[in-house]
DNA sequence: GATTTAATTTGACGCGGGTAAAGTTTTATA
DNA sequence: TATAAAACTTTACCCGCGTCAAATTAAATC
């Protein structure tokens, strides 16, 4: 009885239905008359037929693909708002491919070439940053309906979704001020993503606002290994013992994060009880902040609304045909996350 | 001069070769003449001509797709061990399809029918363990080449590449025995993770051979988020003070990193110094267990071994036409990183 | 029950490239 | 230089499905 159904043909007259229609039927369910559909979904009982995703998509103009490519994914930054992503895509009945291009150019070049082979109907597209190379990205975006988030990069995809760093800087500055003394700002002297230098230039203006005497720290380090560069950077800064506040901002969570373990490995106490030594605050809400010693107080991305949006703008651009009238940007503000490292 | 190509045929005649011989070309560059090559290739320069993917994989019975599914990405062990297992598919000639199940049973069993839709050579399949489909799995490594690691579930799939979990235990309980105070287990009660069972069946048994009392304390909590897990019961054992021993060794680093964070906040000193009230080690060599307080002493997964030795696994598979004769299981001891924390 | 409207069927073509057969040219070997 | 082997060209058909036009049928409206 079960015989096996080799294409769309073989259902067609398994079914007792017309190619066509079952053409329709898989491209809309609803738009085939009731008694069309229940026949073919009986016939589907039996026989778990499933169109050739490659026949299909060769004749398709757009498939049902999107991209969603990240620069780093085991940064667990990105890792937790690929996890919101995917599921929104599947929600949507698309097919989400993911990819990441590992902190490396020429991979993040290559990705967007493979991803122009699959035709998709739109990408999610995080770069690289300071390493993307522009003119590669801009010509991709050319061909494919894309939304940049987290890393801006200036008139490039048809929006952008991320979070505003002056928002995170304000915050924490805010807060870090008004609780004890004002913070130097510690960050990596060649970050690899541009919101570093957002931060940077937020931490400057608002601490000029504030009439008080601002400090970088530049550490030394490239590429992603954000952990090991703060634990460095902050031995050396310990072992110097030139840091000029007894309250250190650090760039991002993850740089804190090796910082800390700096502080800790020179008996350096951290948090914000009278008899501690000093106090680390930080930004962007990594899902190990809590877990650090002490556990950190730092400015989270709000992953959910930075996702949530993201998706819902790339399917926007999707319904009108790939282009918007004009580049939409959306920045989510930080959420304060007080903890007992500050 | 620059006309667009749009298929083979228009290549063909461009390059003046025909289509039948570009077409075995784009298969594989070597099997046609030198002379033939260099044609195709001058006009590939010019044209930037691709073939489309979806009409080769209709009609080929095979893709060059290896889909990779992981249990959980936003564990940055698994993070980590897809970077490997990308690039060295990359480097092989074949397409990536990265998948993460989130901790979800249904969420794999839809990766796993979407994966038998795009025809892939090969998978590699990290799988759920205690809550996988068995059902699921089996179907799917039927129809297609599939290789185990990480976690292995006996019959299922063509071979499973993993690591050695008596080994890890064996040299943690050994250190710890030697350098000071047998420890106790800590544990999830209900672990995600099969390998997480051979664990403390190992310590239970080495612990017998070396004719030590054993203590495996189990602590309650399910899902993927293990460092709460570890710091949640931490507290809670930390505030009764019942530790069996002044020695504690972590079924996992994430437990531990959770465990740690508790001892911090209950002002426990970690280390082995003799100053201090406890030791701590742990098990996988996580990419972020150099940096708790104190560093963790770690057995660790050999990840460019099991990346390696899947992948290349997998390929062998692949060329034997899917099946292999018998299913091979192999294991990589662990490496032992002393840090701080014992 | 006649008419309009919507859905379906039939038949046919196209997409872009794999692949096989038969004949032709090139290269390698002796 | 003759001969065999390898690579090539030409021709043709195939894959599985999207999609269109024309004809047919069914449902909805009055």
């Amino acid at each position: 009885m079960h015989k096996k159904i080799r294409n769309m043909a073989e259902f067609a007259v398994a079914s007792g239905i017309s190619r066509p229609t079952i053409s329709k039927y898989f491209n809309d369910p609803s738009s085939v008359r009731a008694s069309s559909r229940s026949k073919i979904e009986a016939a589907l009982a039996c026989f778990d037929y499933r169109p050739n995703i490659y026949a299909v998509n060769q004749n398709r103009q757009m498939t049902k693909n999107i991209g969603i490519v990240v620069p780093y994914l085991a940064d667990p930054f990105f890792a937790e708002i690929v996890r919101f992503i995917e599921l929104r895509c599947i929600d949507a009945g698309f097919a989400p491919s993911l990819f990441s291009s590992h902190g490396e150019q020429a991979l993040e070049i290559d990705i967007l070439d493979s991803l122009r082979a699959i035709k998709p109907a739109g990408v999610l597209l995080a770069p690289l940053g300071r390493e993307s190379d522009k003119a590669a990205l801009e010509s991709f975006c050319r061909h494919v309906p894309t939304v940049l988030f987290d890393s801006n990069i200036e008139g490039i995809g048809e929006a952008f979704i991320g979070s505003d760093n002056y928002s995170f800087v304000a915050q924490t500055v805010e807060y870090l001020t008004r609780t004890g003394e004002a913070p130097c700002f510690l960050e990596m002297r060649h970050p690899a993503n541009p919101n570093a230098n957002k931060r940077r230039d937020a931490y400057l203006s608002i601490m000029a606002r504030l009439q008080l005497e601002s400090h970088v720290i530049s550490i030394e380090g490239r590429g992603w290994r954000f952990e090991e560069i703060g634990h460095q950077g902050g031995l050396k800064l310990l072992e110097q013992n030139t840091l000029p506040t007894n309250t250190v901002l650090c760039s991002n969570d993850r740089l804190a994060i090796g910082f800390l373990a700096a502080c800790y490995e020179k008996g350096i106490r951290v948090g914000r009880d009278s008899d501690c030594d000093l106090r680390v605050a930080s930004q962007d809400g990594h899902p190990f902040s809590r877990f650090t010693c002490p556990s950190l107080t730092t400015a989270a991305h709000d992953y959910t609304a930075i996702s949530e949006h993201a998706v819902a703008t790339l399917f926007q651009l999707i319904e009108s045909g790939g282009r918007l009238a004009q580049r939409a940007e959306k920045l989510f503000p930080a959420q304060m996350i007080m903890r007992e490292s500050a």
